[in-house]
DNA sequence: CGGAGCCTTGAGTACCCTCAAAAACTGTGG
DNA sequence: CCACAGTTTTTGAGGGTACTCAAGGCTCCG
């Protein structure tokens, strides 16, 4: 399997790609690395001359302020780019981390360059892929200013369920999760504790179970309408972009 | 003066334009709109084919949950695209409605492709302000989740601030700053008592006066200080992009 | 079997919410 | 120029949510 198979076949989730196209992405030159959890992937204040791929592995994007506070603004998966926009940005304003071990994959700039002017579809596929980025980081800033903490809660889990079922992360309801709630925390804006009692909370309603690092949902549309879920901002259909 | 004006100096920001690109710009086709206070500008679930520019006065992004509760996740001025992102997401999952009387230009996403296609440059600098656009909800993201309630605040008027001061629209620490505490509140995920008291706290601090539609930051220093404000994210630097 | 990391529980407090109403401001018509 | 209605800001009171601090229990692994 080439390597950048996760990053191919999540553009395939949005978009049709020609054969031609498909070649030009798994051809890009790129740099493998496997990093431990608690690794950093990408540093705030740097200036990457390349853009990081979760190829396997949990991995987030976070802000240490200055009194230690820690917030966790992105979580990615298998085949999304962590770092995309600092295509454009230059200069990084946060950090990216390897929530568990995991394998990513780093192409120049440079490479990212050539393939958008010889595709510009692929381009606009790029662009697409930081769109979307921003659509979840919307509903993330709607999750924690206006609903509850348990449908603040759900609305992750539903979110990541059909992220991680679309590139077959996920089965009937479940997937595996090894995230410590001290993590949740900081990408929900709880305290730890909070989070743990919100998640017996959501645990009552019999719509999840949660146990260890695996995370069963009983019943989707239960949990959705808790959360007040539409997935529409995900943008999981094939359309001509 | 070209009725694209605002959008050529917000681009020119960021990043030299040459004068081709310039004319490129403002060549646009368009369709001018007035608004008044409170009119929608796009509707949530439309599938847009022209992207929006502000020309003068405040716009918001919002969603409204099933419950009735409303959450803004952006602000945007003169100069800014309000929905540049529908040009790939094609189906919008918010509005976005005046905040004040306003003045916009939809331009048809056909008319952008051309002008991308002819100047993959400005093509990239389009993408870069959905890549800002992405910047400023990480930081709100920040904010609501781990940030004081006064630095809250605070952080937004510096962010504003800022933007402002780029186009003209703010100086000597002041802005004309139309908006209700009620749309405050939906912007930072407060109740409507909370943002007036929160006013007052920040008030007390002597850093800021905000009387009627006026906003004086008196000391930005001291509200930065407070809010923990790092202007990197609004990346208000020339670059080659 | 011991230790590290993670989860869970308890208790007390601070923050922020809701409900309700008064005060101030804005614009309009007489 | 004033009266008045509508909107916006401000204040008060009481309650719930979420926080901090602190400690105990579980699980996994060496």
């Amino acid at each position: 399997m080439p390597k950048l198979q996760p990053l191919v076949r999540s553009l395939a989730l949005r978009d049709e790609l020609a054969s031609g196209e498909r070649a030009l992405v798994e051809g890009m030159t790129m740099r493998r690395r496997v990093l431990r959890k608690g690794e950093e992937l990408v540093a705030q204040n740097s200036q990457p001359s390349e853009s990081c791929i979760v190829l396997s592995g949990f991995t987030a994007r976070e802000v240490v302020l200055a009194d230690g506070k820690r917030q966790i603004t992105a979580l990615h998966i298998a085949g999304d780019f962590v770092d995309l926009h600092a295509f454009l940005l230059k200069l990084m304003d946060h950090s990216v981390v390897a929530l568990t071990d995991c394998e990513v994959a780093y192409v120049p700039h440079r490479e990212l360059l050539r393939v958008i002017e010889q595709s510009p579809h692929l381009g606009r596929l790029f662009w697409l892929s930081t769109v979307i980025d921003g659509a979840i980081q919307r509903a993330w800033i709607t999750s924690s200013g206006r609903r509850a903490a348990t449908a603040h809660l759900g609305h992750l889990i539903c979110e990541l369920y059909l992220r991680l079922h679309a590139v077959d992360l996920a089965r009937d309801g479940s997937f595996a999760f090894p995230v410590a709630q001290t993590e949740l925390a900081d990408a929900l804006g709880f305290s730890l504790v909070h989070v743990n009692r919100t998640l017996q909370e959501l645990r009552a309603t019999g719509f999840v179970r949660w146990k260890g690092s695996t995370v069963a949902i009983v019943d989707f549309d239960g949990l959705a309408a808790l959360s007040q879920f539409d997935p529409t901002y995900l943008n999981l259909v094939k359309l001509p972009r």
